[in-house]
RNA sequence: GCCCACGUAGCUCAGUAGGUAGAGCACAUCCUUGGUAAGGAUGAGGUCACCGGUUCAAAUCCGGUCGUGGGCUCCA
């Protein structure tokens, strides 16, 4: 038959090995370098026979990204082999490809040891100098629960049991064989570049009340240099690590007397907040918000209303007053339907749009704690708006938009997901039905991408998350939407309409930066702590040479803060370089040196955090250079910058 | 909450055949008035996370508690 190979039309047996058909149209090199080939939408081995309707055929190398995959799932077979090998009452689970790597899921007696690696390490390097061709082969289903069984493979029969298919492809190299898909590399040779980075528990099935089972994690490359450029990358994510950088630009702590998941924000970090804050209430107004504010505790009775108490007790904290029973919120949502309910709305006041930087305290397990990333007292940037139902696609839009006009400011990529309802939830499936279709149109509306997380959604109504990630590409989620037609019908929430009936409005819960903590922290990786100039809680830093310039470096620094500009004039007596290199420590975005020269020409001498020196020029100029370069991130969305709290002139 | 690892001055870290602790930075005092990433001297600073055990003797060995880190589960 004639198929085309690689953009070539030529001549093929159907049957005959892919690799074969391959191996004619490919230099040596290239065919060196394929792991498996594609036909159509299906990758297939390289040992595979050509199937009869296979019209193209295409080698995928080694370095493209289904080419990784194939290596790094392949590497976790190897681990398994080496781990049967060293260690041979070990059962094994599931290994599949992660991004940047594999894992493999054992269950063994006792914990990996660090030199259990090493060894593991070592007999996965023979594996691949022996160069083992990875062989496929297919079984009936009763064939394989009886291959398994007799090596005691127990979880592999239950995987046999879940999949309830009629025949199973198992892999082979060397002397192990596993119960696979594939596709794999043709011989364990080509997996030249890995390690083994670090053991942790993982639940089989990722369920909790299952065995805990070891999880031994490696990374995976095509080729050496590959696999240095990755360390390397996480050597160089190690060092912008929000929890190092907060306590190295003094921005925050953590301390053990006071609890877990409490941030202690120190001067310089609490500007950063109050910036970030005062830029959002400046933008919800603009946006048609009103800001408002409700207690941090409600008592018990309204969170059993609500629902909270159902359904979210075991995340809340509680207390007592006077023998009454309160909650302390672990959300800003009924206060704000009570401010709501406070009068009789009309149609026409609606869509109402309440915003309030609400601090929030939520009793999150202790070993998920993390930094500023996960913490149990936070303050969201959290909204509700109260509209009509035929007001509620527009609303969503107009939030969308938000997110999407302060993400582009930051540089934040991010990805969006919709979650649907989870197994504990209230209200009527209609309901749910009709919400998960509002948010679906907006998001289509606004022409983004999403996953959909089934099962995932709050338990009173479906959602959209937002995740961005920090520099270990670890995911975090921000921003949320979420729709909720259940609250508003607990509170009784009405307005009255055209017709003088009363009717139900529709409630969106959402936040754009989700919590002023985790945002921060996501944010602090991603400038690696040199904070854009509109946000450094110190902008501009006078440097003098000698304390003869000291009286000068004080008029422009009164200067520069009469301007709105946070800067602040060191008059230590200490070198230049001293003074530069701390303020380059500290990040901070200019330095202003004055020496004789400068005092005599009423100048400042300019020297960029960031690289090229602006060089001398009048103060005044470079007062207007620093406020520009402020307000250069807010040059899209029609937003601006103006920072009206003072920074408190520090004279040393 | 679970698995594993770790917990020495404000910070970063040394400190193994168990013998009542060290360095650099930061801090204080003094000297130095010096043009773009660290000038010099002196000094102060530690219940070696906490509790208990073994021992003549524990930072060091054992047990527990708390905390942190990497994951799992969960989440903004």
């Amino acid at each position: 038959m004639q198929i085309e190979v690689n953009g070539q039309m030529v001549e093929a047996k159907a049957g005959a090995p892919c690799g074969d058909v391959l191996q004619e149209s490919l230099s040596k090199k290239q065919f060196k370098n394929t792991v498996v080939c594609r036909c159509g939408d299906a990758l297939l081995d390289l040992t595979s026979p050509l199937p009869e309707d296979c019209r193209t055929l295409e080698p995928v190398f080694a370095d493209s990204e289904e080419g990784l995959d194939i290596i790094r799932h392949s590497a976790a077979h190897l681990m398994a082999e080496a781990v049967k090998k060293l260690f041979p009452e070990v059962k094994v689970t599931i290994g599949p490809a992660i991004e940047n790597g594999f894992y493999y899921d054992f269950d063994f007696e006792r914990a990996f040891t660090p030199e259990d690696l090493e060894q593991i390490e070592a007999e996965m390097e023979r594996s691949v100098g022996a160069d083992k061709l990875f062989s496929r082969s297919e079984m009936s289903r009763d064939e394989a629960k009886a291959f398994f069984a007799a090596q005691g493979e127990t979880y592999k029969g239950e995987i046999i049991d879940d999949l309830g298919a009629e025949r199973y492809s198992i892999y082979k190299h060397g002397e192990f064989t596993d119960l696979c898909r594939g596709p794999h590399v043709p011989r364990t040779g080509l997996i030249k570049a890995f390690k083994l980075l670090s053991v942790a528990g993982a639940y089989w099935r990722g369920d909790e009340k299952n065995k805990q089972l070891q999880r031994i994690y490696g990374t995976a490359w095509a080729n050496p240099k590959q696999l240095k450029q990755y360390l390397d990358r996480l050597e160089e994510a190690k060092k912008r690590d929000h929890r190092k950088l907060g306590t190295q630009l003094d921005l925050f702590s953590i301390h053990e007397d006071v609890g877990g998941g409490m941030i202690l924000w120190h001067p310089k970090g609490a500007l950063v907040r109050a910036i970030l804050e005062d830029f959002e209430k400046k933008e919800h107004l603009k946006r048609g918000y009103q800001l408002v504010q409700g207690p941090l505790i409600l008592k018990r009775e309204l969170w059993e209303k609500s629902g909270h108490y159902d359904n979210y007790r075991e995340n809340m904290y509680f207390t007592e007053i006077d023998e009454q029973a309160y909650g302390i919120k672990p959300m800003n949502c009924l206060a704000h339907m009570l401010i709501y309910k406070s009068r009789l709305r009309s149609y026409r006041d609606l869509p109402i749009r309440y915003f309030e930087h609400g601090i929030v305290h939520r009793h999150e397990k202790s070993g998920v704690l993390h930094g500023l990333l996960r913490v149990r007292s936070f303050t969201q940037d959290d909204a509700h708006l109260l509209c009509r139902p035929d007001q509620l696609q527009q609303e969503i839009i107009g939030v969308a938009q938000f997110v999407k006009d302060v993400m582009e400011m930051f540089g934040f990529d991010f990805e969006a997901e919709i979650s649907t309802r989870p197994e504990k939830s209230i209200g009527s499936d209609e309901d749910w039905e009709r919400a998960t279709e509002a948010l679906k149109n907006a998001l289509d509306a606004m022409g983004w991408a999403y996953d959909i997380n089934e099962g995932d959604g709050a338990f009173y109504g479906p959602k959209i998350d937002i995740i961005i990630k920090d520099a270990l590409a670890r995911r975090w989620q921000c921003a949320t939407i979420q729709c909720d037609f259940t609250l508003p019908d607990r509170f009784d929430l009405v307005y009255v309409g055209e017709d003088g009936e009363r009717h139900r409005p529709v409630m969106l819960h959402r936040v754009i930066l989700g919590s002023l903590e985790r945002f921060l922290g996501v944010l602090i990786e991603h400038f690696a702590g040199a904070f854009p100039v509109w946000l450094a809680p110190v902008q501009a830093r006078v440097l003098t040479v000698t304390d003869a310039q000291n009286e000068f470096a004080g008029k422009v620094r009164d200067y520069l803060v009469s301007r709105g500009i946070r800067a602040e004039a060191d008059l230590r007596n200490e070198k230049l370089g001293y003074k530069v290199r701390e303020a380059q420590m500290e990040k901070i975005p200019y330095m202003l040196v004055v020496g004789d020269k400068e005092v005599e020409a009423g100048a400042v001498n300019v020297r960029w955090r960031d690289g090229d020196d602006p060089g001398m020029m009048a103060y005044e100029d470079a007062a207007e250079l620093i406020l520009s370069a402020a307000c250069e991130p807010f040059q899209r969305g029609g937003m601006s910058y103006s920072f009206s709290t003072t920074g408190s002139p520090h004279t040393a």
